[in-house]
DNA sequence: CGGGATGTCATGGGATAGCATGGGAATTTC
DNA sequence: GAAATTCCCATGCTATCCCATGACATCCCG
């Protein structure tokens, strides 16, 4: 279950999004209905993607690593603390497909990614990313030059 | 079963509540058609929700966890001990909805909430919350501040 | 090796179903 | 018997179902 490749998807004028084939084959096999949506915690403008399991999985090891294991009756009583997972779930929408592998893309999605005909659906390994095709375009300069600098300063060369 | 999403929803003059379809979706299937509401045990002008399964679990996890094997039954008989299951549900009400999913929202919580005309709902995976629109506005902010700083402070920065 | 056939993918759009909400009427409650 | 609660119907909107199309890619058989 790997997410790969940058694929431009039209937003139809209902406002559906087709997840593509090349992600879909990418959920698990007895969960091919529906994924899960949810903003990014810290870069905003962009809105990440996964399947409920990756998702499920994600916030397991986000309250193990925030709680240690003794603190889950804890975080299920106390509303005061702060809960990174219980934060991201909030931010969360469990998005079903259609049996061609359309979805409609909720509102408060749209409107931070501020797409009004195309998306950009990025694989990230782990999850996928759902951006603004023309902020992707800027991110994607950025990082390649990154990627040469992370690189060239990997050791090896001694 | 985990609940997702924040979402506002009008509260009528007749004090009427709707239960999302997103949330109604989470409940048992064999358990459609109530629910449960309860006070949080330590923010006040926050309500909890939960399938009546999802609370009857918490609640024996806390038993079990808070008081071990014995404790449970040395609370089952001593009533001068301290039992926060107890204190727990006594705070709770099973609410009972329409078929179309609608429910009077009882006026002790209505009063906590401060609500008048619209309550938010918001998921937070385990179970969910009825907020002030207004009040959960700001303690998404903070949060969200939270969440950056979280995520900045994991290691593997280096 | 070529070209028709088949299949899948991304997209468009009409028709229908379900959701959130409002409100009237019947029923309960004290 | 007046106020609150519950049942039921109505409505606008959005999402979903389902059918259709063109572009590719793959397959198959001569």
């Amino acid at each position: 279950m790997a997410f790969r490749s940058e694929i431009l998807i039209k937003l139809d004028k209902k406002g559906r999004v087709l997840l593509p084939a090349a992600f879909r084959d990418e959920l698990p096999a007895d969960d091919r209905g529906a994924f899960v949506l949810y903003h990014s915690p810290n870069l905003s403008g962009v809105v990440n993607g996964n399947s409920r399991a990756g998702f499920d999985a994600m916030l397991d090891r986000l309250r193990a690593e925030a709680l240690g294991p003794k603190g889950a009756l804890k975080v299920a009583l106390d509303d005061e603390a702060f809960d990174p997972a219980g934060y991201l779930s909030a931010s969360a929408r469990t998005i079903a497909m259609e049996p061609d592998g359309r979805f409609s893309l909720p509102a408060e999605f749209a409107s931070v990614l501020e797409v009004s005909d195309g998306v950009m659906l990025v694989g990230k390994g782990d999850k996928f990313q759902l951006w603004n095709p023309g902020r992707w375009q800027a991110r994607r300069d950025t990082d390649r030059d990154k990627m040469a600098a992370f690189v060239r300063g990997l050791g090896g060369d001694a």
